[in-house]
DNA sequence: CGCGTCCTTGACACCAGTCAAGCGTTGTGG
DNA sequence: CCACAACGCTTGACTGGTGTCAAGGACGCG
């Protein structure tokens, strides 16, 4: 744990994860990464469970993930909480509120994160003069529709182990995509009952889930870590196919 | 019935669904309107329950329903299938793949439809030379997004019967934005099975839910129709909202 | 009239939620 | 240095919601 703040494995990237994902959509230029690059610049610690944006709100900058995890997720009356997305380093958070203008979901923090907050207008001007940029900006968009579909997929169809091997196969390879993880290992802090806002169940059901994969020699998880022996048989488990994240350059199998 | 061809009641539009729809999301000019009347000019008839694109395909055109019922849709090895989104007149069945490439989901007609086939160049040209269109159709990708949001938290967090009267608040509103509902009824010709494979339940409990759902006087849903005899009540039961659905001009209550 | 499709119903099993208690670890303060 | 609280994980017992199987009925269509 010496040198956490750098370890790939703490969910701090050595280098900018949003121009790491966006190349997975989209060619971009030399002077695409600098304008990108120097967008990041000036980021912001947050810590852990404080919420970022609430629903209802109208943000006036756009949030982006730089380092650690974070969710949307929309609360009911009765208090019961789903968990619609997993924030990873290079996602933004509220990147739809200059069209939509008001959030229809909350955000908030899972681990220490570091964001950056960009203008609405340094957007505007991506979008008039950068071409490349507002179309991997597309992309990221798409992309997160199509991980909704999945995630709602699995919760209709799949039983509670394939679904939360799904998610783990997902994670795993988002994570990869950004250099955030090992071939068959990353840094996951997330709760039991984190899992179980995500999967829909309850966290009585995913602890014994969790314990179902692990006595099949699927997974470890603990202490924040997830180990994955076989990765090739994870994704046979869960039939995960990774078409839905439209990688250009692959980084997982299947 | 006489006028089976031109009733709303039957979802068919009596003006263009597209332009109204958009109209809820962006301040269209005259001469936009006029663009999309033409770019709507040529349409099929498709029966129902035909596929029009499938998984991994990579369409030359982007559809459009003009008129009827359309879903997505995937199907898991095991044979089982998940609706992802009911397609009205007025939305896109792949406006996504110009960006993504291939569809990572399938789409079918549930009745008899009108489309409209639309070539990624005229698209493209819209992008280019129509910022107000292109404005409108990011806003629609991204009420999408949002509509998937709102179904995964009922699918994780409701009861079948809170996630089933939600479902019906939320198509009510939609059909009246394109004009093709009532104030309390609307012409829904989905079968119990399409019910159940959209809520992610067994038609057997779908059977059940709509029953009880009856029984509380909440809605009749028979031939094909749809009637909530006051939707005030149908949405405060199912704590129904319709800010995810963002729309500028307001149609239902809540 | 007969067939297919869809809706309905009952019986039964079981998966999954709830409640409640106990355990381990961590961190804090006396 | 130890006691204690807080938190998350684990476990058992019990209940009930939900899936499955199977049969019958209503309706439309050829």
């Amino acid at each position: 744990m010496a040198d956490f703040a750098s370890s790939p494995s703490c969910l701090r990237p050595a280098s900018n994860p949003l121009i790491l994902k966006l190349e997975h959509g989209a060619a971009l230029s030399a002077a695409d990464k600098v304008t990108l690059e120097e967008l990041c610049a000036r980021t912001r610690e947050v810590e852990a469970r404080q919420d970022l944006i609430q629903e209802g709100e109208r943000p006036e900058v756009v949030h982006l993930v730089m380092s650690g995890l974070a969710c949307r997720y929309k609360v009911l009356p009765d208090g019961k909480r789903q968990i619609l997305a997993f924030l990873i380093p290079g996602d933004f958070c509220d990147l739809h509120v200059a069209i939509l203008g008001f959030m229809d979901h909350s955000i908030c923090t899972l681990s220490r994160c570091t964001m950056v907050a960009i203008s609405s207008e340094s957007i505007a001007e991506l979008t008039l003069n950068h071409p490349r940029i507002t179309r991997a900006l597309w992309w990221a968009t798409l992309v997160d529709e199509g991980i909704l579909r999945e995630w709602l997929t699995g919760m209709g169809q799949r039983s509670s182990e394939a679904q939360t091997a799904h998610l783990f196969c997902e994670l795993l390879v988002r994570l990869q995509a950004v250099g955030l993880a090992e071939p068959n290992s990353c840094y996951l802090p997330l709760t039991q009952n984190e899992l179980a806002d995500a999967l829909g169940i309850s966290p009585v059901h995913m602890n014994r889930t969790l314990q179902q994969l692990r006595a099949d020699g699927l997974i470890t998880l603990a202490k924040g870590v997830l180990t994955v022996p076989d990765v090739a048989r994870l994704q046979a488990f869960a039939h995960f196919n990774s078409n839905y994240l439209h990688l250009l350059r692959r980084t997982g199998q299947a």
